[in-house]
Formats: C-alpha cells, structure tokens, sequence
DNA sequence: GCAAATTAGTTTCAAATGTAACTATTATGC
DNA sequence: GCATAATAGTTACATTTGAAACTAATTTGC
C-alpha cells in the first residue's frame, strides 16, 4: 500500500477546528443549565430569543435563532408542556400564532441569563478586550463568506 | 407579565456565535463530499486521522479526532463494510486491532483532501494571511481556556 | 371567485447519537 | 496462580434529529 499523496493535519484544519472548539463551549454552558433546568441547547436558544424579542411567531424564532421549523415546533411543545412558553393564536392569520414566555418561563429565563453571561466572560478572560473584539469581528467575516460561498457553490 | 431583567443577545454571545459559524463551514464542507462520496463528517474525519498517523487502533483515532469509541466503531464498520478500511489484529495484545486505508480507501482520501484543503482556502479568503494567524491563536487560546474552565468547573 | 400555489406549523418514519451493558482479553493484587 | 479490576471494542436500547409528508389557513393568478 502507498502513502496518501497529500494529508490533511485535521488539527491544523479550520473547520475541523471550529466544530471542536463550538462543541466544547457549547456542552460547558449546556452543563450549566442542563441539570437545574432540565433544557436542551435548542430550548434554551428558544427562550433566549422569546426572551428578548417576544412576541414571536414560531418562524421568527427560527430564524432569530437559525434553526429550522421542525426543531422549532418541538422544543416549543417541549416549552409548552412545562409551562414555560404561552401561545396565542393570531386572529388576523390563523395559520400562526404569536409565543411569549410564561411567568413561570421569565423567571426561569431571569435565572439563567446571568449564568449564561457569567460563563461568557469567564471564557473571555482568555482574551484581552481587544483581542475579544477581533475575534467578534474575524468569526463575523467568516460567517459572511462562507454564506456567500454555499450560495455560489 | 413583566420584561426580562436582562436579555442575552444571542446574536452577540460567544457561544452561540462559535455554534452557528461552526456550524454552517461544517454543513458546507459536508456537502462537496457527502454526495460523490457518500461519507458521514465521522467516516471522514476517521479517513482523514488514518490518511495522515495509519496505523492507529480505534482508540487512538478517537483520541485524535475527539470523538467517542463507540462512534469511532460505528464509523469504522461502516467504512470496513465499503471496503475503505482495513483491520487487522495486533498479535500482541489480541483486543486491539490497527486500522489503516484500503487502497480503495486511500484512492478515495486522496481525491477528497484536495477539496477539503480548497474550500479551507475558499473559506481563508475572506481573512489577510495575518488575519488567519490571529484566529487559530485566538481559537487555540480560546480552547485551552475552555478546558481548564470545564475541569475547574 | 375559485383552483392552484404558498405559508405556518405538526406529525411520521428512518437514520444518527448517547448511555449503559456486554464480550473478550490483558493487567493487577494478594 | 487465581480472583478482581481494567481496557478495547461492540451491541442494545432509548432518545434526538432530519427529511418528507401532511393538515390547515391564506394568498395568487386568471
């Protein structure tokens, strides 16, 4: 047998480096609020954008969060059986109905911001203020052009 | 109901920001191999650690790709099932098998890092080649911190 | 104004994934 | 040297996820 012409060093491999990197933060915070508040990551996101945009129908959550329909409607049932989230149907279109946080939802949203922000900038301290800024801004470019790429390709 | 006492912009929060970005370059390299190769990013990721360290056991690929045993087997039996991979017992120590790429397989890693390392290039376009070596710092930092919040925690 | 196409959202079925239990083999402790 | 523990890897079961089909309501085109 031959030797591969050409390796890749995953490693070294920007997207392979991103998709570790994103799942590591993304199951420490999920470990923060996991076990006091029995929430996925895509219920949370959920929450989080009800939280500060409500009301919302279901497709506007999906889009605040880029998450498609389907996951939206079942973490929303998840929401709606603990009464967490409250849906009113829109009387002028009944196909769609407007989702807000319940009381019992706020509080728990209350309750889970500051772990969540405590956790962001726990993180940032590997940062200095500038550095955090540049990153914002390279992983913005980034998202942008690789938008553009999967259009044109 | 009241408003929230504090809002978490997801659009700004780290987390999420490094999820959705992962994300989307994850998605969009999947797809240029997925459809002529009809690979999972897993079986890829495993082609890609034996394409470089072949030969590794199961549990060194793991190690290398970050990826659990059990999904390491999965992966592995589905390639050996396609011919991509071979195994073969280590008479030493009769619980470890080496893995390495079949011919077939090493034809097949073969054509696919050239697209890899082309959509990593597309991707680096949008970034100054100086911009590219402040990511990876960044992102090697990020993680590092990462780990040590998630040991610590 | 009505048939055809769109849109919002849910349900269904198959595939992927995670956890725990399991088999087989090797290492350890007494 | 034999029982116990640990390790490599697989299998089984339950849960999650994704794609497609579906229901219900609204909009569009003629």
């Amino acid at each position: 047998m031959q030797n591969a012409l050409q390796a890749l060093d995953l490693e070294k491999f920007l997207p392979y480096r991103l998709s570790v990197l994103a799942q590591l933060v993304s199951e420490s915070l999920h470990d923060l609020y996991a076990g006091p508040f029995g929430l996925t990551v895509t219920q949370w996101r959920v929450m989080a954008a009800l939280g500060r945009f409500a009301p919302l129908t279901a497709s506007e959550v999906g889009q605040r969060i880029v998450m498609d329909k389907v996951a939206v409607s079942r973490a929303v049932s998840g929401l709606m059986k603990r009464g967490l989230v409250e849906r009113a149907a829109d009387p002028s279109d009944r196909r769609r109905a407007s989702l807000r946080l319940s009381g019992k939802g706020l509080t728990m949203h209350d309750r889970i911001v500051p772990i969540a922000l405590k956790y962001q900038a726990d993180l940032y301290e590997a940062l200095a203020p500038a550095e955090r800024e540049t990153l914002n801004g390279l992983c913005d470019r980034l998202f942008a052009h690789a938008k553009l790429l999967r259009k044109t390709a």
